[in-house]
DNA sequence: TGTACATCAGTGAACGCGCGTTCACTGATGTAC
DNA sequence: TGTACATCAGTGAACGCGCGTTCACTGATGTAC
């Protein structure tokens, strides 16, 4: 005797996940506390127990949402220089730095996720593996696997770049520097297809 | 009538920050209690208070206190490329990584330090750029303005590395990483140089 | 078509705990005489 | 030299609060007959 359709409790699990993303990024890890979380989604407290065996779990799934959906935003590019510019663009702007809630997971969490669980540890690691084959296989499709590190070290410096760039109080000099990661980016990807 | 002299109340104010400087960058700055933080300091959580205003004071005090422990660090660096070389191998290093509570403050606090009042920001601004300023100089002596972006960006770069290389659990493959980022500072380098 | 019922997603009060902060106090200090 | 004293750095209990988590319950659901 089944009482709701299979994919009820499934949907609310993932407007939990979805609003998490939401908060975790723009409020932290620690900032964001399961009673207010659970209100954002529309819930009370106790039902966050139904959906997630603690926290913690529901931090792990988040980072592994987060990254899948970076990744099948990254997929959508262009192949070829062109692409890759459009999306260091994309990253490297203003509205992202302005708006940590819909951004990057990586550049609104990452020491927050270096001081976590090893099992969330884990969740980022092959979420940004993922990401990272995926672009090194669009970027050196003869060859993704030497393009590989070059790859995660673009990832690292835009991250950063993000990061410092939401820091600063200057204006001015966080668009500056904006713009400098573009070049510099842009300057591994030549270096990654003169490698090839 | 003075009772003590008067550099004992401000020797212990050092030693809160000093040690706040370890425990903030080990545990994040949510993760560091009042309470607990004095207990590693030798002192009670109530003489807090006649120190600092808030614990928010706290945080900004410590991030300019690490901030200028830092390009102290940097300003006993080696003219030319080999100083550089030195400065970004040891920033990179498998040692750096493992003892976050000793090493860079920008890598262990950044995507916090976003999250926290305004002051504090400004606090890590000022002390940011004050290392920044310092080694643009060092960098290119006869233009150090121009180099500021550049040098503001392979700073970044660093950070950015380093958080990465923490949080994934590959150990091979954040070896690499942090070998990988080596390489693309000293590419940034030579950049500088050449645009002089 | 109407009613009794089993299911179970979600409710909301309560738990112990550690947080940042306050405050009445203690007791070691160096001075005054 | 010895004693009374003012200072004030530091103590430690207490505050209200929000945290993560638990649990007895409610009430909408679709089914069975």
């Amino acid at each position: 005797m089944v009482r709701y359709a299979k994919e009820h409790k499934l949907e609310t699990r993932r407007r939990i996940v979805e609003t998490a993303g939401r908060r975790l990024k723009r409020d932290g890890i620690d900032g964001s506390g399961v009673a207010t979380l659970m209100a954002d989604a529309g819930l009370t407290n106790g039902a966050f127990y139904a959906h997630f065996g603690s926290k913690e779990d529901l931090v792990a799934t988040t980072v592994t949402d987060q990254l899948s959906g970076q990744r099948q935003q990254l997929a959508a590019m262009a192949p070829g220089r062109a692409g890759f510019e459009q999306i260091v663009r994309s990253y490297l702007s203003p509205g992202h730095r302005d708006n940590p809630g819909e951004g990057c997971p990586s550049a609104a969490l990452l020491d927050e996720i270096v001081r976590c669980a090893e099992s969330t540890k884990q969740a980022y690691t092959e979420g940004l593996l993922g990401i990272i084959d995926d672009m090194a296989a669009r970027l050196a499709p003869e060859d993704p696997l030497s393009a590989r590190t070059a790859t995660l070290s673009a990832y690292a410096m835009m991250v950063g770049t993000m990061q410092l760039s939401r820091a600063i109080t200057d204006r001015r000099l966080a668009d500056e520097l904006l713009e400098q990661g573009i070049r510099n980016a842009l300057a591994v990807f030549d270096s990654v297809q003169r490698a090839d």
